[in-house]
DNA sequence: TCCTCGACTGACCGCGCGTTCAGCGCGGTG
DNA sequence: CACCGCGCTGAACGCGCGGTCAGTCGAGGA
């Protein structure tokens, strides 16, 4: 099945509104991100987005939808690629550093939808859109910390828990990155956060 | 100076209507945590809040002032204690567990306000007020980390990044328990995270 | 008892948002 | 060339918010 012309436009048109509100959303923050400036944005007018999306709800969902899933995609092939548990830790961190140091203006976004807002009923939609994609996230890296757990790698601490202080460690550092003019080479930030995590901060007495 | 019995009361509907704005808040999220609901919950007619703020963004600004200030009163304390880092490394953050878990609604509002939403100026405002409480706390903590490198006690990193790790840590971990049931004992998440942070998960070859 | 004062109220205002839809213009067709 | 269909537009609508202020009412003094 090859693509019509009309295909073509439609994808090109749903592409350009999902970055127009990422860079808004990103700029302003969920809450005030408007449909107005969102559609000034993608070139087009306010009434257009509604052709191609039923509501502000649903452009928001699938427009992080389509953003994290390539934030996680490469975390992943990081997390699944050859070597030990330091290699992949370390591998993992890197693709995390650089995914956020390209798209800096993403990380605000991957922020907010942590922290649900809105009235109740929105706030139950964005827990079950999105919540799914954070803890499969976590779930997969625990899933590692269990199997390396097991080699011999790491201590046997509970691992669910384990991964949750990793991603946010790493995230501790990307935000901090993202406040300072002229951070540190990424590499340099990555050996820091892999060592601390690996041999802690204690010199052993 | 005596209080007046205007003093008093004055006192009491300031308290009231800030602890009001925070279970609100806490609830509903800041951006949708409307005047007439704060109201509603304070138990006072919406103009009334307008007689002792003067806009909701005072509102908002002098209630998180209050609420962090317990917080890191605490927190604070802990640290200055006497000990070794081990020692008050433990107490800071069996501080911060016991008062999450104390003020379970206010960690949303503590989270939203490390993110700024709204209107540039919004935003500039925000910044001023509460990052240089974020950053007054990250640095205390940096200072007592190079202390404690300076004795010998800890690996010598850079301790900003280092402050932020710790701290980040042990949000990740409250953020789980707020999420869990039925949380583990306190003293077993805060073992987990004085540990990991002092010797790391790897096992030493 | 009546008057005064000011803390408190809540209906009201203006604004800005998400959403709608009647109409416009342009590329394709006969 | 006349006609049609449809993707697109943006003025207009309703709603819900923050903020206002004329009015209410009960305590306290004369």
């Amino acid at each position: 099945m090859i693509k019509s012309k009309e295909d073509i436009v439609q994808e090109f048109r749903v592409q350009s509104i999902q970055e127009a509100a990422i860079r808004v959303i990103s700029r302003k923050g969920m809450a005030s991100a408007t449909m107005q400036e969102i559609a000034e944005e993608a070139g087009v007018a306010k009434g257009t987005i509604y052709l191609y999306f039923r509501d502000r709800e649903e452009l928001v969902e699938k427009t992080f939808e389509t953003a994290i899933g390539e934030l996680h995609k490469q975390v992943d092939a990081a997390l699944e690629s050859e070597g030990s548990f330091e290699q992949r830790l370390r591998a993992m961190t890197m693709a995390k550093l650089a995914f956020f140091n390209q798209n800096r203006e993403f990380f605000r976004l991957y922020h907010t939808l942590k922290m649900p807002e809105g009235s109740a009923s929105q706030q139950r939609r964005q827990k079950r859109n999105c919540q799914p994609q954070f803890q499969a996230r976590v779930e997969r890296l625990a899933g590692a910390l269990k199997a390396a757990m097991d080699a011999g790698e790491v201590r046997p601490l509970d691992p669910k828990r384990l991964a949750l202080i990793l991603i946010e460690t790493s995230t501790a550092i990307v935000l901090e990155r993202l406040n300072e003019e002229t951070p540190p080479p990424e590499s340099d930030d990555v050996e820091l956060i892999v060592s601390t995590l690996l041999s802690g901060i204690a010199i052993p007495k």
